[in-house]
DNA sequence: ATTATAGGCAACCAAAAGGTTTCGCGTCAA
DNA sequence: TTGACGCGAAACCTTTTGGTTGCCTATAAT
């Protein structure tokens, strides 16, 4: 349920570099558009088509106060990819495990 | 170190869908690329493609057996996202501990 | 020796992504 | 009330992405 038309999806969304440097920069302080601009070395239009994307996955909020619009992360949406992780760890923990093993026999064998 | 002149980051690498599945159909078994192609509705030129992206993120591994290519995922590169995932974790776990301080609180005020 | 199978490579294409500049409109300050 | 500021929208451009088909080579199988 909870509203996720979403166009873009999380693993979109954290794709691009960029997306990743503005959650980092969003992820316990609010923002106006301009003053996020100012930390990228591109248009602000271009920082927001950015920003959009962001929402679109659920991964920042916005606020209006006044003339201007703020931003800031909101983590939660992220839980799909741990939950897809969660996956796979088990796959490389094994491995570790595997490989844990594999190296006390040898201690052993010497 | 560790061989990695990456043109295709995870990132990157996890954020088509089919890609993904991919992931899932290799992630304990050595496959063919006719074979993996078998499994979805497009040429095996396309999934050969894709197997490359996944490659160059270091996702997969392939070995030549005979006249063909077999493919099996690699889950080690997934750690980077998983580190990276974790700070943010950090956030949404405190949103959570305070929203469980409110549920806590309201209990104890009725 | 010939034929069939496996799969990479090249050329091509349409759509999406990431960026730009220009314009317009709402909001705040003089 | 007249600017100036904040920012979204539209139009446009280039590069990347995800897909196609056709061809070529290497390996098996008959």
């Amino acid at each position: 349920m909870s509203a996720s038309a979403a166009k873009h999806d999380v693993f979109q969304a954290i794709a691009d570099p960029t997306r990743r440097q503005l959650l980092q920069l969003l992820v316990n302080q609010e923002m106006s558009v301009t003053t996020i601009s100012g930390h990228f070395p591109m248009s602000r239009t271009a920082v927001s088509k950015h920003l959009r994307v962001l929402s679109e996955a659920g991964l920042v909020i916005e606020q209006k106060v006044g003339r201007e619009t703020r931003y800031r992360m909101q983590p939660e949406p992220l839980k799909e990819l741990k939950d897809w992780l969660s996956y796979y760890e088990l796959f490389w923990e094994n491995k570790m495990q595997a490989l844990k093993r594999f190296v006390e026999e040898e201690e052993t064998a010497k």
